[in-house]
RNA sequence: GGGCCGUUAGCUCAGCUUGGUCAGAGCACCGGACUUUUAAUCCGGGUGUCCAGGGUUCGAAUCCCUGACGGCCCA
């Protein structure tokens, strides 16, 4: 009869009682360290430099991720989220704790006090004279060769992943955090004051999107998710804020795939007194400092694509585009002269797929097919189609135009803007088409009508540059990652049973 | 929404074509040795709902069907 071994967890509950047992609490409140890692790293690199003699007494801790036992003598690699650090564990040295490092595995937090040496390989370490347990592991890491592999496991188990693939996952979420901070800072230094909009609200408007529904119970009213910061931001310039932005989650209660989570992040901003070609200096400006700032470089590679993002960047109208990469003019479409079905066969017989549907769709349909894949350098479309852009103010000398633009990059949608709309009856009539346009196709992206912000844009809105840039999409262009899920944390995962 | 691929030990994977010593390897883990290691080493040990459910068959990880979850491509 084989005697059965424990699975990882049981042995790991029996060792955490063997130390109960010994009075050791495997949990304990307090840290006496003194060191991150790396600054005691630097600290004893720079006394052996100045060559003082005496080297550092420090008490660093972190997670095990590896041990060598040689019986009377232990290498340990702590980590921390400043680095690794060895720590040597020597019987002669600590004594009558030496036996509790049977009780100890991978995965446990420890820490350890000593004088900082180099081994004869030349690794820094600490050679502990005592070392307590900060918290006990009882489950077992992932592998420590090859890491963790199963992308559902690593989104779904994020912790898992940053534990054990943390050289390449963690500073992709570092770099994040200083490009939304370079964002911040070149808004905030330009006078821009950040506030916070209702994420619930009572008409998801301001973009076209299905929203995600909820129900307030106190109220006894339905709310949704917002779908863009837009129409609340405009409501703060009419009432006299003159630069706004707001960084905010934004939900869409559409598909997940490479480049689209239900949740993401966009950063709106308005400005009084300016007009589209301002908001576009500025996206140049502001992404030219975002690479500056967090990589010290105006290029980055994507893929096989190396990018300029030095400004200026190219600008290029959009019935141009459409005639440049598809070969249609779409003149006799916006005069009135010819109808959404006779562009649909057009661009069927160039071989592009268009399925019937609202206009602002097919021009959709076909700006993502003719022309986006081929905008690789930074790239401004500009001057729109007044039916794409509810909220844009009309071209002056161009009737079917509005100015707005959207900025590729990569093939990638990265920003939307306009020169805001600020005339009340001409919104209200743009709203009405957009209504009609549902009613006639059933379709839930289109916009929808806010009264209360037609009722603040009768009160007088200034001419306005508007934006919103994505920055899931900036933060992706900038790292270099192609799949959304590597640059948020907790991707959208369906639940399981 | 359509097509293709994947799911086997804690992790990384083989085994599936051709059903039958097919429950396997490495790391991890368990027991033992070891006072300068770096994926430590040496000796011994396999710890499993082969994603789930149904079917075919004397016999299914393997073949068929349905489903779940994930990935890639297309829309």
């Amino acid at each position: 009869m084989p005697k059965r071994v424990p699975d990882h967890r049981t042995s790991r509950q029996q060792k955490l009682q063997r130390l109960l047992d010994k009075g050791i609490d495997p949990y304990p409140p307090r840290v006496t360290r003194t060191h991150p890692n790396a600054d005691a790293r630097d600290l004893f690199l720079r006394q052996v430099q100045s060559e003082q003699g005496e080297s550092p007494t420090v008490t660093v801790a972190g997670r095990i991720i590896a041990r060598r036992g040689m019986g009377k003598n232990t290498f340990i690699d702590l980590r921390d989220s400043t680095g690794k650090l060895q720590v040597q564990l020597r019987a002669d040295l600590v004594g009558d704790a030496y036996p509790i490092l049977r009780d100890l595995d991978v995965g446990d937090f420890i820490e350890a006090s000593g004088p900082m040496i180099r081994t004869r390989t030349g690794e820094v370490t600490v050679e502990a004279r005592s070392f307590n347990l900060l918290s006990k592991s009882i489950r077992p890491l992932p592998e420590k060769w090859h890491g963790l592999r199963d992308t559902e496991q690593r989104y779904r188990q994020r912790y898992l992943d940053l534990i054990a693939n943390n050289d390449d996952i963690m500073p992709t979420f570092v770099q994040r955090s200083r490009i939304i901070e370079a964002v911040r800072s070149f808004m905030n230094a330009r006078g821009f004051v950040e506030v916070d909009t209702p994420v619930l609200v009572p008409i998801a408007a301001g973009a076209l999107a299905r929203p995600f529904v909820t129900h307030h119970n106190a109220l006894d009213q339905q709310l949704y998710m917002r779908i863009a910061t837009e129409l609340y931001l405009k409501r703060l310039i009419v009432g006299g804020f003159d630069k706004v932005y707001e960084i905010g989650r934004i939900f869409r209660n559409e598909g997940v795939d490479q480049d689209h989570n239900p949740e993401f992040t966009m950063m709106e901003s308005y400005e009084a007194y300016a007009d589209y070609t301002n908001v576009m200096s500025m996206v140049e400006e502001m992404v030219h400092h975002a690479a500056q700032t967090v990589f010290d470089s105006s290029t980055i590679q994507y893929e096989e694509h190396s990018i300029d993002l030095k400004p200026p960047w190219r600008r290029l109208p959009f019935c141009d585009a459409i005639k440049e990469y598809g070969g249609i003019d779409l003149t006799p479409y916006l005069q009135g002269e010819a109808t959404t079905d006779d562009l649909i066969v057009e661009a069927r017989q160039k071989g592009f797929d268009l399925a019937p549907g609202p206009v602002h769709q097919v021009y959709d349909k076909l700006l993502s097919q003719a022309v986006e894949p081929h905008l690789i350098q930074p790239t401004f479309i500009i001057d729109y189609p007044m039916a794409m852009s509810p909220l844009a103010k009309k071209k002056p000398g161009s009737p079917h135009l509005v100015e707005r633009f959207e900025c590729f990059v990569v093939g990638m949608e990265l920003a939307n803007a306009y020169t805001e709309l600020n005339d009340p009856m001409e919104q209200r009539r743009r709203f009405e088409e957009q209504e009609e346009a549902r009613r006639l196709f059933a379709d839930e992206e289109t916009d929808r009508t806010d009264e209360d912000f037609l009722l603040a844009l009768e009160y007088g809105m200034p001419p306005t540059g508007g934006l919103g840039i994505g920055i899931d999409r900036l933060v992706m262009l900038l790292t270099g990652q192609t799949t959304i899920r590597d640059i948020l944390l907790f991707p959208q995962m369906r639940t399981r049973d």
